[in-house]
Order: C-alpha cells, then sequence, then structure tokens
RNA sequence: GCCAACUUAGCUCAAUCGGCAGAGCGAUCGCUUCGUAAGCGAUAGGUUAUGGGUUCAACUCCCAUAGUUGGCUCCA
C-alpha cells in the first residue's frame, strides 16, 4: 500500500495549508506564522495573531483560499542558503528558529512559493493550486484551537487553524457526515439520553456518577469478567481507597507521577494517598505469607477503583476522568512461568473482546524511549521483558507492531488497539510485564532449591477502566447494546389501558424468569413505541387482547423488524438462549 | 494547567439596537381506551451558571469564579 506520505492528497493537504497561509497573512499581515503539515483527513496551520480570531475571519479565509486556488499558482521549489532563508523570513520569529535549528544540522533548506507567499517547507506539493479542488476543503468545520510552540507547555500558545481537504466534493462530503454521526453517536449525549451515568458540578468534575441502567451495564460486565476469571485460577482481593504515601515511595510511583495524584492527605501527622494504583496493594497481600514455588502463579484480581489527578482540560465525558474502576489482576509468576501466563492473559483478553463482538483489534508492544528518565528499573530487567513479551506474541502468532516510548514507567507492555464500527482507534485491553516493581518491594518465593528467589509481575485489565470501555461500547453499539448487556431488555406495550393489568403480569413473568422489563403506560400504542425505540430497548412487546387471548406477544425489533405474534413461552425461551450466548443478534 | 468558544425551565432551543424572559418535548392533573413512529386540554416549572460592576434600564456590555465543549500539553 502506498504511504500516506507519499499520496497526492498528502500533497493537496500540504498545499493547502500554505493556500491558507496566504489568506491568513492577507488577513493579518502581522502575524507570525509557525508550521502548517498535513494531517489524517487534512492539514492545520499555527499562527501567533494579534487578536482572537473570530468565525467571520474563518469564513472570510475560506472564501480567498477558494479565489487563491482559482488562480492556477504554480508552487515553485527553491534551495537557499541559511543567510538568504533567514533574509526571506526577518520577521518572522517561528522560522528564524526553524531555520537556525535547520542551519545547525546543516540540513538543505528548501522554500516554496505559489502566489505571493513564500514558505520555509521540504514539500512535496502540488504542481500549482489548479490541482486543489475549490468545493473539497473546509477550514470552518472545526473551531480554531489553541496550541503550544513546538507542543511544549512552556512556550507560545498559538492559534491553530484545522482544515480538511480531499480531492472530490464528495469526498469531503462523507468526511463531514462521518464526522456527524461520529458526534451523534457521542457517548456523553447518548449517556443523558439513555440515562446512563451523569455528572454534577457538586460532585466534582471528572467523577462519573452511574444512573440505575448504567449500573447495570457495568455490573453485567464485571459478573461476566469476574466469572471468566475464576474459570482461569484468578482469585479475588479488596483492597482500601488510599495507603500511606510510604507504599507509594517504595513503588515509585509517588515521585515519578507526583503530578497526576491528588496531594496527600494528613491524619494525625502520616500521609496518605489516594490510590493511583492498585498493584502496590497487591503486592502486600502477597508479601502477607511466606510463598513457595509451588503457590504460584497466584492471580490477584480486583476491580479495584483508583483516583488521578489529570489535568482540567483534560476531562472528556467517561473516557477520561479522574476516579475510575480498573478490571485490575496482578500475577506473580516464577521466570519460567512468565511466557506461558503471558499467553494466558492474551487468550483471556482475546476471549473476552469475541465474547462482547468486539473483533477489530490490533496488538502494539510499547517499550521503553531509551532518552526518557521517566522509567524505574534497570535496562537489562527492560531487555528481559520485552523479550519475554516478543516471545509470547511470536508463539501466539500474533501480530504486533513496536511502540517506543509507549511502555508503562515500570516495564514494557502489549496493548489491545480496538477499532469501533466508525474505523477509530481505542486502547483497551493492556498487558505488561514488569520485573521492577518485585525488586523494589523485595518480593520472594522459595524456590525447589530451598533458597528465595525473585517472582516475575504481570499486570494486566482487559477492559483497561470499565469507564472508558463503557464509554467505548456506547459509542461502538451506538447506545443498542447486545441483549445480555442491554440495561432494559424489554419493553411491554400495552395497546390501551384495558389489558394494563396482562401487561403488568406478563411483566412479572418475564422479570422472573431473569429479564430486565419495563411496562409502558403513557399515551397511545405509536407514542409507546417511539419511546422504547428511543431507549432503544431491543424487544418490544407489544400486547392487546388478541395476545391476551392467545397467549402471545407480538414482537418488534428496536430497528423496526416485526418478529409477529409469538407464544410467550417460545419468546422466553429464545430470549434465554440469546443471552446464554451473548448473542449479538435479535431474532 | 494553557488558548478559544459556550452556559436561558428537567431536555432541545428562541428572545431585533441594552427596554415586559418565550416555544417544543418532558413533568403534573384531567379527558380519550385506542393494534404498531408522538391523541386533546389545562397547570406547574426561571435569582437567564454564580458573584461583582457599568447603566434610568442588563439574558444582552465589562470583570472574576465555576462548569461544558474544541484543541494543546499530559495520560502509570
Amino acid at each position: 500500500m502506498e504511504r500516506y506520505e507519499d499520496s497526492k492528497l498528502y500533497r493537496i493537504r500540504h498545499s493547502m495549508a500554505h493556500v491558507m497561509a496566504q489568506a491568513m497573512l492577507e488577513r493579518f499581515p502581522e502575524a507570525q506564522i509557525a508550521i502548517g503539515p498535513p494531517i489524517e483527513d487534512g492539514f492545520y496551520y499555527d499562527f501567533d495573531l494579534p487578536r482572537p480570531i473570530t468565525e467571520e475571519d474563518l469564513a472570510a479565509v475560506e472564501k480567498r483560499m477558494k479565489g487563491i486556488i482559482k488562480g492556477k499558482h504554480p508552487f515553485t521549489r527553491r534551495e537557499v542558503s541559511a543567510d538568504e532563508a533567514r533574509r526571506i523570513f526577518t520577521n518572522q520569529k517561528y522560522k528564524l528558529e526553524l531555520i537556525d535549528e535547520l542551519a545547525g544540522e546543516d540540513a538543505l533548506i528548501t522554500t516554496y512559493t505559489q502566489d505571493t507567499f513564500q514558505d520555509l517547507c521540504r514539500g512535496p506539493h502540488v504542481e500549482d493550486t489548479g490541482a486543489l479542488n475549490p468545493d473539497a476543503f473546509s477550514i470552518t468545520f472545526k473551531e480554531p484551537a489553541g496550541a503550544y510552540w513546538r507542543g511544549d507547555e512552556k512556550r507560545e500558545m498559538l492559534t491553530r487553524i484545522y482544515g480538511t481537504a480531499w480531492e472530490t466534493e464528495e469526498d469531503l462530503k462523507d468526511h463531514l457526515e462521518r464526522l456527524e454521526e461520529a458526534r451523534r453517536r457521542d457517548h456523553r449525549v447518548l449517556g443523558s439520553q439513555l440515562k446512563l451515568f451523569t455528572f454534577s458540578p457538586l460532585v466534582g468534575k471528572g467523577l462519573p456518577l452511574w444512573m440505575p441502567r448504567g449500573a447495570v451495564v457495568r455490573d453485567i460486565l464485571e459478573r461476566f469478567l469476574r466469572q471468566e476469571q475464576i474459570k482461569r485460577g484468578y482469585d479475588p482481593v479488596v483492597t482500601p481507597h488510599i495507603a500511606r504515601l510510604e507504599l507509594y515511595k517504595t513503588s515509585g510511583h509517588y515521585p515519578y507521577y507526583k503530578d497526576s495524584q491528588y496531594d496527600p492527605i494528613n491524619v494525625d501527622g502520616d500521609e496518605f494517598l489516594l490510590k493511583p494504583m492498585n498493584c502496590p496493594h497487591h503486592i502486600q497481600i502477597y508479601k502477607s505469607e511466606v510463598r513457595s514455588y509451588r503457590d504460584l502463579p497466584i492471580r490477584y484480581a480486583e476491580f479495584g477503583t483508583v483516583y488521578r489527578y489529570e489535568q482540567s482540560g483534560e476531562l472528556a465525558g467517561l473516557t477520561r476522568v479522574r476516579g475510575f474502576t480498573v478490571d485490575d489482576a496482578h500475577l506473580f509468576v516464577t521466570p519460567e512461568q512468565l511466557v506461558d501466563e503471558f499467553i494466558g492473559v492474551v487468550d483471556l483478553i482475546q476471549y473476552v473482546f469475541n465474547a462482547l463482538g468486539l473483533n477489530d483489534f490490533r496488538a502494539r508492544i510499547g517499550t521503553r524511549d531509551p532518552e526518557s528518565d521517566k522509567y524505574v528499573g534497570t535496562p537489562d530487567l527492560w531487555e528481559k521483558a520485552t523479550r519475554a513479551i516478543i516471545t509470547a506474541c511470536d508463539k501466539l502468532g500474533l501480530n504486533y507492531s513496536l511502540a517506543e516510548g509507549e511502555a508503562a514507567f515500570y516495564g514494557p507492555k502489549l496493548d489491545f488497539i480496538f477499532r469501533d464500527v466508525l474505523k477509530r482507534e481505542w486502547q483497551l485491553g493492556t498487558v505488561q510485564v514488569d520485573y521492577t516493581l518485585p525488586e523494589r518491594f523485595e518480593m520472594e518465593y522459595i524456590g525447589e532449591d530451598n533458597k528465595p528467589h525473585r517472582p516475575v509481575m504481570i499486570h494486566r485489565a482487559p477492559f483497561g477502566s470499565l469507564e472508558r470501555f463503557i464509554g467505548i461500547l456506547i459509542e461502538h453499539f451506538n447506545g443498542a447494546f447486545p441483549l445480555w448487556l442491554a440495561p432494559l431488555q424489554m419493553a411491554i406495550l400495552p395497546v390501551s389501558n384495558k389489558v394494563e393489568d396482562e401487561a403488568e403480569s406478563l411483566a412479572l413473568e418475564l422479570k422472573n424468569e431473569g429479564f430486565r422489563v419495563e411496562m409502558f403506560s403513557k399515551g397511545q400504542l405509536g407514542k409507546k413505541i417511539v419511546e422504547a425505540r428511543l431507549q432503544k430497548i431491543p424487544y418490544l412487546l407489544v400486547l392487546g387482547p388478541r395476545d391476551v387471548e392467545a397467549g402471545t406477544v407480538s414482537v418488534r425489533l428496536r430497528d423496526d423488524t416485526d418478529l409477529g405474534a409469538i407464544p410467550v413461552d417460545e419468546f422466553v425461551a429464545k430470549a434465554k438462549a440469546l443471552v446464554e450466548n451473548r448473542s449479538l443478534e435479535l431474532a
């Protein structure tokens, strides 16, 4: 497949960025321009502007861009010396900074010019602006954004204008429709429509409150995983929400991630931390007894709620919160058991994803960034851990990619990256191999040789955080959960009050069968159907005198499929089977 | 945390130039009893996010605070 960097779209978007910069400079002659690369689906350009930009500015710039495009101006490339480049960009301090850097590296310096605009740029570009489609781009589709110069929060805050650009008007339309679809599925919108969760300023931002219907989904997921874990030899443990600061100093969490933790709580002269992670607690349980190699592997599992002080601007719905529950487990194993145990964990994660119908995922091994100092542990331990992960993946025949700098601070990890129905990627399950914490906590087991040995730890979480995971599920299913997960599985819709008593007893009967059921009594039948469909309830069970007479329900699905009148027993048996199999189908 | 926009009834949104705060849905109460996408009527619901300021007069202009959103940075 052609690399994006080599594609025509890439050149189109890159050129669009230049056209936008020209139009912006015409409107804001005193603007300082920074950089303007192509990105996925479009491009951006960063500006230092004399005043905040308005919608009118954007509309005018977009209009002017169309004019520039229609001028069919050629893009001309020129190689220049550093001094010449400095003369060209005399008044552009960001460009001068870039030129100094390029000069320092002895790099070739090139500029591209179209019409009246010359930019420091490596290219490539389209031949001339005539190759751009004036009806296939937009810069007004997205709000302007703030962005730090060079991505450094200590440097200037610039104004970033995003654009999206395509070859044809049709492609642009499709893209905008995809964005619209994503907006419609937003779990924050669906979450309140479907009464799954809410937030309260009085409770605090980033602290979700689960409403009864959301709590049901959460509870089902927990029970599902818990049950599967018991089958696979995990032992449940429970640990408190705070612990002495000393614990996290020992683990290394405190100094390394001080900024993203809540301030310690002072109690009787001792300091306590709201727990940012569960692992140190589980380690203490391990350490409560002398362990023999015969005891290993030990697998401790806990739905552990942790608290992290995320920057306020980072919070978003359920996907980024300050208090969340990790479907955590820690496996303590001998070095010999490591690869097999790792494989077992990967198998569990794949099992869980498949059960949920999340089939489109890839694996990524996150390794240490050798340049960074945010890691604990010695290089040889890291090397060992990374090799163990690669060995396990190879044994599994798992396709994976490597991502440097994506490791946890105590060890490398394998992440499962899921692609939802809108083809957006989300990082879900994660498995980490850790030689470091056993070292820091001086963990031991007695080996066959009657001597102490150090166990290896595996950290793992198939869902990651329940909050985030459910947020993703909501968007993936567009709020229409599979039957076994649906907060309400059946809506009973009596055709009139005359059969409400019968509807009531049907509801009771179905509840006794273990279904989550609600009777709708407001308004006429049509109204009840609308209400039930808005709540995305899988089965709409219409009950009228004819059904009462025949012992049937008239079953309609939330997607409008009409299954007709079905004997109640038959319907119950069928629905039970679908729940049992965690089927994604309703019929 | 930083840049920007936004915040009006439970929800979605109106309110012209600074001049009487409104609608739909929902809720409540009636009436209607109806077979597959919204039956009819009435009533209640507001310190226009909060606090200050300007003005004869503020939903509207200014400042601060909180929250939300789009980004940036961050994400064990």
